[in-house]
DNA sequence: GTCTATAAACCGATAGAC
DNA sequence: GTCTATCGGTTTATAGAC
């Protein structure tokens, strides 16, 4: 160790990323000082502009970057058929990649009223794409009779709200693992839209009826 | 108008908390100076501190006051009997009482970790106490047969996350009216955990067969 | 009750030595 | 690539005039 000046190398970048995340995530950004974030890392403040043009660009790139890992990662997820398992997969997969990723998660959520307009913009892009994912597949659900939804679009963000709060209370060793947790999360979204069976029942016996 | 100095009373204290109210709200409060308050207010900052010890004092207060604010609120209104009728009943009073005061709502879930670790805690007790008013109408709702809950803590967290989630979205002038969102969730969160029922006629039928 | 002035500390960002 | 030093500006909070 020892390592005072001139030390190089050793890929600091990643390192003033990473603890940009951790104290964005415990503090808030505002409450954050690029002294701070340059002690965290081990290195004097100065030398974090090599890395980030300013502090602004250090809290988006770490907001974009997430966002764009979650359109990834959904978009390569193998989808089951049929909107009923797609919700469930949906759900499961929400839960268990926002659990793996919190601070990633609490930033990205907490701190868009930090962003500079344009990069407000550019977020607010992306995270109505991947709203879009599950609107879509409500509304899939609702066309083919499967799902009784009163409005699609407030329901996507009633139901990414429930699945979004897991991230404020879950902790890796408590009470619940995390596939307890994916199955009731996935549970209880799937009976908040799906349709009644005794609702099915009385639609198609009016179907028949009719014809 | 015209006033310079020496003008007095006009009730400023309130005044005060208002602008902070806003000014956190919009801004949060590790960005948001004393400054910026007393321009609010339209006074020079030394004087912000003959109503306020601090900038701390005047976050919790207002955090505090919600919160009982909150818990009142619900003491008053009037319960209907059985817990499907008053999970119902809660949920309407949740998206009614805040989407009346979406200022305080914002603050006092966004600037948890601003809190001071004394006043932290007094304002997880109160919001303890207040989720233990849902945790009780399901479990009571979960004993007499009426709901299907896996795990009660868990889904009184994930219900409290998707009503409070209409904050985020919900304008007075919208596409829906509160109404309308009113009974949504409620109608979300009711189906979200009752008992299905085939899955109640299931129950009787073995019941009866046993006896 | 409000003002002005100020203390003491901290901020983001840059310049230049090494 | 990192350091030290610094610029110009901000912060919370207080002291004392009016």
């Amino acid at each position: 160790m020892a390592r005072k000046t001139g030390s190089h190398s050793d890929i600091t970048g990643p390192r003033v990323r990473a603890a940009a995340l951790k104290l964005f995530a415990a503090h808030g950004f505002a409450a954050v000082s690029m002294r701070q974030i340059a002690a965290e890392v081990g290195v004097q403040a100065g030398a974090l502009y090599l890395y980030t043009p300013d502090k602004q660009s250090l809290l988006f790139d770490l907001m974009r970057d997430h966002m764009q890992d979650v359109l990834n990662a959904w978009a390569a997820e193998e989808k089951p058929e049929g909107p009923v398992k797609e919700l469930e997969a949906f759900s499961r997969f929400h839960i268990r990649f926002h659990l793996g990723r919190p601070e990633e998660v609490f930033i990205s959520y907490m701190e868009l009223r930090n962003l500079e307009p344009d990069n407000f913009e550019a977020l607010g892009a992306m995270r109505r794409t991947y709203e879009g994912v599950l609107e879509d597949i409500l509304t899939r659900g609702q066309d083919e009779g499967l799902f009784d939804v009163d409005d699609v679009k407030l329901t996507t963000l009633a139901l990414i709200a429930m699945l979004n709060g897991v991230t404020s209370w879950y902790k890796p060793d408590g009470r619940l693992s995390l596939a307890r947790v994916e199955a009731i999360y996935s549970d209880m979204a799937g009976k908040s839209v799906r349709m009644p069976r005794w609702k099915e029942r009385q639609r198609k016996a009016e179907a028949t009826q009719i014809a």
